[in-house]
RNA sequence: GCCCGCGUGGCGGAACUGGCAGACGCGCAGGACUUAAAAUCCUGUUGUAGCGAUACAGUACCGGUUCGAUUCCGGUCGCGGGCACCA
């Protein structure tokens, strides 16, 4: 009797040979493939099953295109470890979060491994790590010298509970991102990095991203470019005048009230004195509420500040409104109102009774009653003097142009993105090295004196006053200016977490260089990422800093690229069942519905593992996680197991039947490989074993046929893979040995089932030449359809190796 | 509110450019082997009716285009995601 499938056995065995004799090595003449997974946040609960299906996913993308192309194969992993988490755990328990992180990593390395990817460990990063945050600092200095960070008093988005600032990015729906409290604004002095100077870059270089059109979008939307105009209306009876952006100058006719943001710099001012008390009020309530509470306010509010403005087309006078709808830090944080074409300006005119002019026909025709904005920019310009009889959606484009012309205004384009605000008021998190002089003002730390070393500190908590627990170290504060020499004192907030995964990848290539972030040499031939992985939660964030940063290197001189990731994978999340409603849910800690692979690992093996994550459903979409269908995959493995065993010394010869399934094989896996549809890549795998299965009962299976399924399967069972091909009698590794091409020629069928249909329905089934003629074709459906075809033939549709359809008139 | 995606058996899911709906797997039922169980193997498994061949219905719902629709078009409902007063 043939040995059985052991998976202990085998897969400890290829675990140290691989570990003694690694299969991807560079010999400097293979071209290279970058494959990369988002590097993991080293945190203390370790992996569920969950994390391994991006792992995997990227390992047998890597293993493929290792056998096919022959490529070295760069798959590196690394420590996303600076951020919260530690923090707080440092914060409760008193451990340095060095400790606990160099802690988490040992134990997330160990899980890892059990992954048995492709992992080059020599090449690992730690973000945490001075060496490594030596060039994240590196890289803040180069932006300030180059303008692009600078220091700013604003309010900012401040999440009460992580006690820090956030980027917009990092606030959903006016909760923090992290921890979803309710984020409140405070007025800080602020790091900032300058990401709106490189928002058309950003914006039009996604064209030639080969990423998922939906991530695109989001970050296209994100950066939110729009055309239009400012206009400038003067203040009636003064001499200032109030700037607003339109993206509809088309309708400036049609302004019949301007809307301020309560924050507006001139807000107070316009407020005459019967209305002064009215107007302070309001800029007072809005000053006060939350983020949360001004989005969820629905219905539009406001107050008239008694002031008009001339429209400086018509000289009309409009009234000058205060609303919280307009937002203070986009455009001129000013409007001009046109009801009749805009929701917003609608509903509020409705509500405080201002007049409605329309200026586009609708229909050709004013409309009667106007129950809702018209806002489509198509029809012709009434009410609208010279402009009268342009079509609305020409004049959008041109009226910019003839408002800069006629000296009223100017062209403008606007942008959703802000600038990022990069400092952290927070312990955990890589110094900003600059040093402040009060001769000199802010002065970078010179760039032989980075890293600028974290110091150790005695408290982690937060101080009172909102600063970082560095401001309470004297001795580390208090220095001396790089410049002068005066006594200054220390930049006291870190970086966000962002700072270090923006350029991470980049490091992988020449992670231990002592003098350079990058080689050229090593840049030129390691980089860009071919194939970058991970959950789509990064879809705006980490991808959009990332490639602010490469195209800042790139500006530089440091790569020569401008794009980080050429292609992107997104996979799905594997969920647990919720145990009462059976609902799908995230995997948590909370929720107990966590599925350890450790486990797995042991009962069922790597290799199953590995399969299982990919089979559970299609690799983009959110899949549910169930334990007995692991038992499948076993069953698989093992059925595969036996019948190579069975068969491989048997000698039996090829036969016409056998090559036609090998080739047919490699077509099908190849192709579902490529088109990354990984779950009918294994599903395919078994209807293909149970044909060799039953093959083998019919006189056997020919080697080469086993060696070939050996090969397809081994990117997917690694170990299995390596164990199979040497029982075969090979004495290499099956890593280096060349994907199977398949042979049209050899697919080719003789003969085909077809579906015969009367009126479209399917009434039975025959076997035809593959290349039978309409009128055999026709023949052998008639034949089989006998006396269920009844009354007159009307149409007769052969769709070759597809259908026969007889389309009949009942008589 | 706007934009995007999705809706298929008891469950996860298949079906390439319109062409036999439910591949593959899980589960379940029956059988074989066994003193017995596990493991393994075989058979069945969308629903309704029928011993049966078979017939009819069926891919969220309503309608359309077509010889033929899970696939294309219009509308409705439901789920998930993104944006959220960006003028």
């Amino acid at each position: 009797m043939a040995i059985p499938y052991n998976h202990r056995e085998i897969e400890e065995k290829w675990r140290k040979q691989w570990e003694a004799e690694p299969v991807n090595v560079d010999d400097g003449k293979k071209p290279k493939y970058y494959c990369l997974d988002m590097f993991p946040y080293p945190s203390g609960n370790g992996l569920h099953v969950g994390h391994w299906r991006g792992y995997v996913i990227s390992d047998v993308w890597s293993r493929y295109k290792m056998l096919n192309g022959g490529h070295y194969i760069i798959h590196p992993m690394g420590w996303d470890a600076f951020g919260l988490p530690a923090e707080n755990y440092a914060i409760q328990h008193g451990v340095h979060p060095a400790v606990s992180t160099a802690q988490n990593v040992a134990n997330i390395k160990k899980q890892i491994n059990q992954i048995a990817a492709l992992y080059d460990w020599d090449r690992e990063v730690n973000t945490t790590d001075p060496e490594f945050y030596k060039w994240t600092q590196w890289i803040f200095v180069q932006m300030f010298k180059n303008g692009l960070a600078y220091q700013k008093e604003m309010p900012i988005n401040w999440c009460p509970s992580c006690k820090t600032g956030l980027a917009n990015e990092e606030v959903v729906n006016g909760k923090c991102e992290r921890c979803h409290s309710d984020v409140t604004k405070k007025n800080l002095n602020q790091w900032m990095l300058r990401i709106t100077k490189y928002a058309d870059r950003l914006l039009e270089d996604l064209d030639t991203l080969d990423w998922p059109e939906k991530v695109k979008k989001m970050q296209s939307e994100w950066i939110g470019r729009s055309y239009g105009a400012e206009v400038d209306f003067p203040i009636d009876g003064r001499d200032e005048k109030i700037t607003v952006y339109t993206t509809r100058p088309d309708t400036l006719h049609g302004a019949t009230f301007m809307v301020l943001s309560p924050e507006h710099a001139l807000a107070k001012s316009l407020a005459t004195p019967e209305n002064v008390e009215a107007v302070e009020k309001y800029i007072a309530e809005a000053a006060n509420k939350s983020n949360v509470d001004r989005m969820q306010s629905k219905e539009k509010t406001g107050v008239f500040t008694g002031s008009y403005a001339v429209n400086p087309l018509n000289k009309a006078l409009v009234p000058i409104w205060l609303s919280d709808y307009v937002l203070a830090d986009y455009g001129t944080g000013a409007i001009m109102c046109v009801p009749a074409h805009d929701d917003r300006d609608f509903e509020f005119a409705k509500k405080f009774d201002i007049p409605i002019i329309q200026v586009i026909a609708k229909d050709g025709k004013e409309i009667e009653d106007m129950t809702q904005a018209y806002t489509e920019a198509s029809g012709l310009m009434i009410n609208s003097g010279e402009w009268n009889g342009m079509e609305s959606s020409t004049l959008k484009q041109e009226a910019p142009m003839m408002i800069e012309k006629m000296g009223y205004g100017r062209k403008t384009t606007n942008y959703k993105l802000r600038d990022w605000v990069f400092s952290r008021q927070r312990y955990w998190g890589e110094p900003i090295p600059i040093v402040h002089c009060p001769e000199c003002g802010p002065v970078p730390v010179p760039e032989d004196q980075l890293p600028l070393l974290l110091p150790d500190v005695e408290s982690y908590q937060p101080t009172g006053t909102g600063e970082s627990p560095l401001a309470d170290i004297a001795d580390w504060v208090n220095t001396t200016c790089p410049c002068c020499g005066a006594p200054s004192k220390r930049e006291t907030n870190t970086m966000p977490q962002w700072a270090g995964s923006s350029w991470y990848f980049l490091r992988y290539v020449d992670s231990k260089n002592k003098d350079a972030l990058v080689s050229k040499e090593m840049a030129e031939k390691y980089l860009p990422v071919d194939m970058y992985i991970g959950g789509v939660e990064h879809a705006v964030l980490h991808l959009l800093y990332s490639r602010f940063y490469t195209k800042f290197l790139y500006d530089i001189g440091v790569v020569n690229f401008e794009e980080p990731f050429k292609k992107l994978f997104n996979q799905g999340m594997v969920c647990g069942r919720d145990k009462v409603t059976g609902a799908a849910t995230k995997m948590s800690k909370s929720l107990g519905n966590i599925v350890s692979p450790d486990d797995i690992v042991r009962d069922y093996g790597c290799d199953s593992l590995r399969l299982y994550e990919l089979f559970i459903g299609p690799p983009e979409l959110d899949s549910i996680w169930d334990d007995r269908g692991i038992d499948g995959i076993y069953r698989f493995i093992t059925k595969f197991w036996n019948l190579v065993m069975d068969n491989k010394d048997k000698g039996a010869a090829e036969t016409k039947e056998s090559v036609k399934l090998r080739n047919k094989m490699v077509y099908d896996i190849t192709q579902r490989l490529e088109s990354f549809s990984l779950n009918t890549v294994i599903s395919g795998f078994m209807e293909y074993n149970n044909k060799m299965i039953d093959m083998a009962k019919n006189g056997g299976v020919d080697k080469e046929t086993l060696k070939t399924a050996v090969v397809l399967l081994a990117p997917f069972a690694p170990h299995l893979g390596e164990e199979l091909w040497r029982e075969l009698g090979e004495t290499g590794s099956v890593f280096h040995t060349v994907w199977p091409s398949a042979d049209a020629s050899a697919m080719k069928d003789d003969e085909v089932e077809i579906a015969v249909q009367i009126n479209g329905k399917t009434k039975a089934v025959v076997t035809i030449g593959v290349d039978a003629s309409k009128e055999d074709a026709i023949a052998s459906a008639k034949e089989a359809l006998g006396s269920k075809l009844a009354g007159t033939i009307v149409k007769e549709i052969y769709v070759p190796k597809k259908i026969v359809n007889i389309v009949v008139k009942p008589n």
